[in-house]
DNA sequence: GTTTGAATGAAACGAACGTATGATTAAATC
DNA sequence: GATTTAATCATACGTTCGTTTCATTCAAAC
């Protein structure tokens, strides 16, 4: 590759911290000493710590929101109603394949996704984006045809189920990291079971209230 | 009630912080605050701010193991073979049942075990204890005996889904806050939903190998 | 009344943090 | 070659952090 810019290697550098240490406990000094430039850079090509890490997030989620959007678009319009677990397949499969294609078995930018989420710091809540929610939006009026009877507030803590079971999975494995079975199969093995798990869990019928 | 001691004042405060802020997001001086004692108490009462959040920690996780644990002596004292669902909610209800009786809605705390849970800290790892992964030992045995035909493997993935959902479920509630509608009635509906999804997902097939 | 020991208080320590500043370099434009 | 502009550099500022120190309080034990 030819010598990338300081701007991207920033972002590389923040996205491989953050994910490992999350939003406070990374630095910029660590950031920009990972990065090889200067402590001047982050403020120089970004304004701010919290600007850079938006950009990090903006940049991970992003192709996230566009496979998800794109595998919906390609299966409605194959049939107007598609199965609920061509549905799961259609939101879950990027979580898993944008995750497994960037790092070693996609646990970073799994840690990654859950800082951004679960961060409490004020800021993360303008990390997302709108983005997100549309797409979200767009996958409970799909799931609201195929399933019916179920309530709008149940739909959407079951996306939000799906949200969780994948972005969550791979957090304790990498904790206690198993003995060397890591990455290609445990990853594709982790994307198949979590679409029986999940398949199962959006078809079931509406809670009796 | 009696004015509580400075050790118990310091631990609600720091509940309250850490869940709100984080572990790295709250300053020693502002649980001190908060809790009306001195900046040195800290240091007095626990020897520093890593091991004051591990009591944090065991004070809220130890209760939630402990009604597991009955919770699944109670069920396989009745029969050596319950179902899906009763096995589900012995695991899950205490998750929901201890975090609602904390405080308003149970928010807080599931913040807080998301906290304890993902935060990036090393010191994160020793917070929980070994308690916790006895108590998933037990269930695992328990649902290998209900759900024959699954790997072992398959088996811990669906568990942590189980960890998955009820802990994540409500965060994102609480970051966008709902006109009023909380704790009472949204915590209930919750506990409910979530019965009926992860049951439903406990007890999909085995996945195709 | 004196002593003892746990508990609290006020203050300071050194370190690390995010950010801002001004000089310096390097390439492009004229 | 002079000028301009983007980028990088070394450095410093002011703040906040966790922790430590030592003095002080206060109730119980003797």
């Amino acid at each position: 590759m030819a010598t990338p810019d300081t701007r991207t290697q920033l972002l590389d550098a923040a996205e491989h911290l953050f994910a490992e240490h999350g939003y406070r406990g990374t630095s910029v000094r660590a950031i920009t000493k990972l990065a090889g430039a200067n402590l001047a850079a982050v403020g120089y090509h970004f304004g701010s710590k919290a600007e850079l890490m938006a950009a990090v997030a903006r940049r991970v989620i992003e192709p996230i929101n566009a496979a998800q959007c794109a595998g919906l678009d390609k299966l409605l319009a194959r049939t107007p109603d598609p199965s609920v677990s061509e549905l799961v397949e259609a939101f879950a499969g990027p979580l898993f394949d944008e995750m497994s294609a960037r790092d070693e078995g996609g646990s970073r930018t799994s840690r990654l996704i859950v800082t951004i989420l679960s961060d409490p710091a004020e800021e993360a809540r303008s990390w997302t984006g709108p983005a997100e929610d549309t797409v979200r939006e767009r996958y409970l009026a799909a799931f609201a045809r195929v399933l019916p009877g179920l309530s709008p507030e149940e739909l959407w803590f079951r996306i939000r189920g799906i949200l969780a079971v994948t972005a969550v999975d791979r957090l304790e494995v990498h904790q206690q990291p198993s003995p060397g079975c890591t990455s290609p199969v445990a990853g594709e093995a982790a994307r198949r079971w979590a679409i029986t798990f999940l398949t199962a869990a959006m078809s079931a019928p509406p809670t009796r209230t």
